[in-house]
DNA sequence: TTGAAAGCGGTACCAT
DNA sequence: ATGGTACCGCTTTCAA
């Protein structure tokens, strides 16, 4: 097995290294690769033998300059933490790689500041596409955005929410109506008393969005008034819906239902309820959102909104490589929407 | 306000625009960026004013290539799934953002021939350095791998485990120690017949060699012949988790324990124990791996191991950063260790 | 303290 | 089917 290894030289090879050992020009090696159809199969076995010979990789970074195109596509998501965007992101990314994108990541940790700071690194990179999660920017965030998009050309993605006003285009779900509708699935199921726990922080977005449907259904169903907690800014674990379940007993003492804004926060609410020996779902029904992998029947057999996470990532590539394409125009927005799955928890 | 939009202009303005905006040549307005301290106040001022004026933001690509350094770090994991990576990637996406480098991200879903491929189209990018979640690499890999961190030194961390043979450097624990460890803690607690559940495809590295450290403790305290149920290669869900345990149960009904290779799996073990009335820790104790979130107190309360998964990730982005500033030499490995956290599952 | 010139490693475009 | 020649936008180096 000769070669391969690349030769013992400094640095990677480049392309009129290549050329010269083909005895070509590099134009010609450069279409090898772009466009290998355009060579004559003789010269192209030569060349293709010089880049295996020399372990040639071609630089990205002057092909991005020359040709303006980084086949990049950045993704700003709030966090990875608790496998939300965790799918989405694997999703997102095997297409775009079938697709010869590469991805850049970047996380916000839900603070609207450190979403423009890193957007202007990331801008720098000139990337092909942007995906965001947050829900809502900074003015100079959205100014960056909005040039980005019309001036550039710059194919825009917000997920996991439908904005009013999208920056461009949008793949998501309604969090309105998703707490809405589990809120009245709950009345339905007969359940009058229903409190909500989640995430209210200002920087939550698609918390706060759920936590609205709760009290538009409440409202509708002339269920009386809201009895909700929110955790902190930074909430939504276990530990939080154990102490969320906990302040909502003691302040409405007569719930029989509690509707949470993420799944680890109904785990936490169902291990609080048995640690106080509150039947589940007898003397207090307990709903989650999210579907994650241990609300399953295996597992805590939670009553909860499935959503289409890894979906969500898919069609924001397809969508960003169909307009980089030119196949789309104007604004888009898909509403892939949620599924209320009924398990054992309600 | 004026400005901060931009030009209504094509394209991002360039450094020669700016550059005539404020009066001064390119370069002058190359180091107000890089270097402030070498420019008069006065001059730089209008710099400044300038840039923001047009809204510009300088072309990394452009910079990478005259500058030969791409400030740009890979990251290849082998999944995002089960947010066992997410707090990692998101400790060294913090650090390294810090030091002004962004993260380029890959999965390759525990498939080796993936990584090699997804290797080839990051190293085209230059990265400054390379971060791997896989235990084992394909021989093209790993020669591609010693090319650029032998030939250009870039710095190669490899994590979550401690490779015999590291390509470079090495920010984990062993997976090994952490096996036996837990296995003769709960030997010490007085199980006899304690059974393993995990991942055992041969793709995924580290749980076999947690396997590898569960029956060597088991010989080591004369316990017998192991008792393990290994689900297929992707498995690691809760459900496999139920289903491991229900397929060790019909093997081997005398259990008294199952340490199982991960958190999920070890929910799926309780919750099928549940199922079947045997109450836990009392006729049958179970173990997990990993100490998600909903594993401590307010949740599953359940007896584990603890990987310090964030510090892995800073660790690491520190590491990376310390050789690229030339303050280390030589093969560095970092073991950070593992905690057993007894809760009461066992 | 500032600027001019020469690339970095590719690709677009136009010849041949 | 192949090659020549600019040039992408920035930094390096050296000179003023």
């Amino acid at each position: 097995m000769a070669g391969d290894n690349g030769r013992d030289g400094e640095g990677w090879a480049t392309m009129g290294e290549v050329a010269a050992r083909a005895g070509v020009s590099p134009m010609t090696v450069s279409r090898v690769l772009k466009e290998p159809g355009r060579v004559r199969p003789t010269t192209r076995t030569r060349v293709e033998a010089a880049i295996a010979e020399l372990g040639y990789v071609p630089d990205a970074a002057a092909g991005a300059l020359a040709s303006r195109q980084s086949r990049l596509v950045a993704a700003l998501v709030s966090t990875l933490a608790g496998s939300i965007f965790a799918s989405t992101i694997a999703g997102l990314g095997a297409v775009l790689r079938e697709a010869g994108h590469e991805l850049l990541l970047g996380t916000t940790e839900y603070s609207s500041s450190s979403e423009e700071a890193l957007l202007r690194a990331v801008l720098g990179r000139r990337p092909g596409g942007l995906v965001l999660s947050a829900g809502q920017h900074t003015p100079a965030a959205r100014r960056l955005l909005e040039r980005a998009t019309r001036g550039l050309g710059v194919p825009v993605v917000e997920i996991w929410q439908l904005p009013e006003r999208p920056v461009d285009m949008a793949v998501g779900f309604s969090n309105f109506a998703a707490g809405r509708a589990m809120t009245a699935f709950l009345a339905d199921l007969g359940y009058r008393r229903i409190a909500f726990v989640g995430v209210l922080g200002p920087d939550d977005f698609r918390g706060l969005r759920r936590h609205a449907g709760y009290r538009e259904a409440l409202a509708e169903r002339g269920l009386g008034e809201p009895r909700a907690f929110g955790s902190g800014g930074s909430g939504g674990s276990v530990e939080d819906g154990a102490r969320g379940l906990a302040a909502v007993l003691e302040r409405w003492p007569d719930c029989d239902a509690v509707f949470c804004g993420s799944d680890p926060l109904a785990f936490g609410a169902i291990a609080e309820a048995a640690r106080r020996g509150l039947a589940v779902p007898g003397e207090l029904a307990v709903a989650g959102f999210g579907d994650f992998d241990y609300a399953g029947e295996a597992g805590l057999a939670l009553t909860t909104v499935r959503i289409p996470g890894e979906r969500i990532g898919r069609e924001t590539a397809r969508l960003l490589l169909e307009r980089k394409a030119g196949r789309l125009e104007g604004p888009v927005v898909v509403d892939l929407g949620f599924e209320l799955v009924r398990r054992r928890t309600a």
